[in-house]
RNA sequence: GGUGGGGUGGCCGAGAGGCGAGGCAGCGGCCUGCAAAGCCGUAUACGCGGGUUCGAAUCCCGUCCCCACCUCCA
């Protein structure tokens, strides 16, 4: 069986074979950094850092780009009403809109931390590829797909009937789309046309706009993509990714832009599914987002990794806050083998199940890859019960193999309690095990319980066995 | 108007012509001093109406509803 992917440009699944054998590349879109990351931002990382993993479970050197948006509308927007709202008319910012942006870069990066999201081989910033930029407008200019606007703004256009492949990736035609015709055009030859490059504006901060040959100014959002892409990538890569709602315009003008300056682009693109809530898509505008604070205040970030990753990456994800309990209790499973196994077997053979990895082939089929994962847990625990030790080493290397590759041993490390803690954690709790221990000998039922109660209390939960007593931390 | 994705048991969520994925919750049992954990068992599930077929959640026709994108959005 081959390993193959959902390709949003030809609407199929198609076998994947990377352009250079052993090795694979990834662009996907990050932040737009305006602000705080909320869960969608968080799926769509671990997404494809599953997808990463999986690549790299497959024997490929994955080389992997994420970009940071760091310079556009909202972000300027953003810092300036900050300034009205706290400073005199005419005063400097009170933060700077590349303050701003920086800022909430480092929560976006302190949630992919936390959440077990393998750090990018590259995380470019827009503000630092604007020579790249440049060199591409040009390229598009001599090649006649772009314009500078007819009016004196100091814009670029591309123009979008110069390229008659635009709409390709969405299979749209240019003449159906409706609300965009409806746009003022300005100084564009057709309203479709998009912005390469945005003249300075009076008002705007001078620290946001660059010289170009076309004026100061700043980038337009799709170029910095296109940019970047080929510069760490090459003309020519194997998956283009990002949300589904970037596939237009923000991916289609990409595309556009890039093969109209003669690169061959992404060999595949790959969009993962909006998380909603309650039904709606979650977005700043609708104002019902859910940030990583509000999940990790009620689940551990191992539970929240395994819930915004268990869904099939290319379908809708409804948020609420049932399914982070269901999530808790199917997380609490899969350690509680693991903790019980690995007191007695090694589990040194992490060898991934065939089930599992027909799963993962087929389109990062999570889902499926959880049942195989799950049926390891019950092999492995009924192998427990009955003293069956190769049977059930043999299930906890497979489950630590499928919770490497899924993400889940990476969540949350940063975030343990240090050893040493835990160290006089135990020390006390082994004390109340013994006390409870006697009292289970002398059959004084009543002080045994009590001794359990006040544990639980405290977050430590007593399990007996044959072998004695064993506690852990009540987790989520 | 255009493009794409959906409607699966109490809930989440795969599958895609024929042994009812998996998880959560529930019920019964085993185990246990009682629990917990674990194990075993347990469901007239596939929006609605027709049709094709020996057999359909899966194919065909019709129909209703939902969501996303077409404007900044992971």
């Amino acid at each position: 069986m081959s390993l193959r992917f959902y390709d949003s440009m030809s609407a199929q699944v198609r076998d994947f074979v990377p352009l250079i054998p052993g090795q694979a590349s990834l662009y996907y879109c990050g932040a737009t950094v305006q602000g705080a990351p909320h869960v969608g931002h968080l799926r769509s990382a671990i997404v494809f850092d599953q997808l990463t993993r999986w690549l790299e479970a497959r024997g490929n050197r994955v080389t992997v780009v994420r970009n940071v948006t760091d310079i556009d509308d909202k972000i300027l927007l953003k810092s300036e009403e900050s300034f009205r709202e706290t400073r005199p008319p005419g005063a400097v910012p009170e933060e700077p809109w590349w303050a701003l942006a920086y800022r909430f870069e480092q929560a976006f990066s302190k949630a992919y931390d936390t959440l077990g999201v393998k750090r990018p081989t590259y995380e470019p910033r827009a503000t630092g590829h604007i020579p790249e930029m440049h060199a591409l407008i040009a390229a598009l200019i001599e090649r006649g797909h772009a314009y500078a606007s007819t009016d004196a703004a100091g814009d670029v256009y591309f123009d979008v009937r110069s390229w008659i492949h635009y709409g390709s990736l969405t299979h749209q035609n240019i003449d159906d789309m409706q609300a965009a015709a409806d746009a003022d055009p300005r100084g564009k030859r057709d309203p479709r046309d998009f912005a390469l490059w945005k003249g300075h504006k009076d008002g705007e901060p001078e620290t946001a706009a660059w010289d170009s040959p076309w004026g100061r100014g700043r980038p337009g959002w799709h170029l910095e993509c296109s940019a970047m892409a080929a510069k760490y990538l090459g003309a020519h890569f194997d998956i283009h990714g990002g949300g589904l709602d970037l596939r237009f315009p923000h991916h289609e003008n990409e595309l556009a832009q890039s093969a109209a300056a003669g690169q061959s682009f992404a060999n595949f693109w790959m969009h993962n599914g909006m998380v909603t809530f309650e039904g709606d898509k979650m977005s700043k505008s609708l104002g019902n987002t859910v940030g990583p604070a509000e999940l990790l205040a009620k689940a551990s970030p191992r539970v929240v990794r395994y819930y915004l990753g268990q869904a099939h990456y290319r379908s809708v994800l409804d948020y609420r806050p049932s399914s982070l309990d269901e999530a808790t209790a199917a997380v609490a499973r899969i350690d509680g083998f693991i903790a019980k196994a690995s007191a007695r077997v090694p589990g040194g053979d992490r060898r991934l199940p065939e089930q599992f990895l027909l799963a993962m082939d087929d389109d990062l089929n999570i889902p499926q890859a959880l049942a195989a994962l799950h049926q390891s847990v019950r092999a492995g625990n009924t192998a427990l019960a009955s003293g069956e030790t190769t049977v059930a080493d043999r299930a906890l290397g497979g489950v630590l193999a499928m919770t490497e590759v899924l993400g889940l041993d990476d969540a949350g490390a940063a975030g343990d309690a240090n050893a040493s803690d835990l160290e006089a954690l135990g020390t006390l709790v082994q004390g109340q095990l013994d006390l409870r221990a006697e009292a289970k000998s002398s059959k004084d039922w009543a002080r045994a319980d009590a001794i359990r109660d006040a544990l639980r209390v405290a977050g430590i939960i007593i399990e007996d066995s044959a072998d004695g007593a064993t506690w852990s931390l009540n987790q989520g």
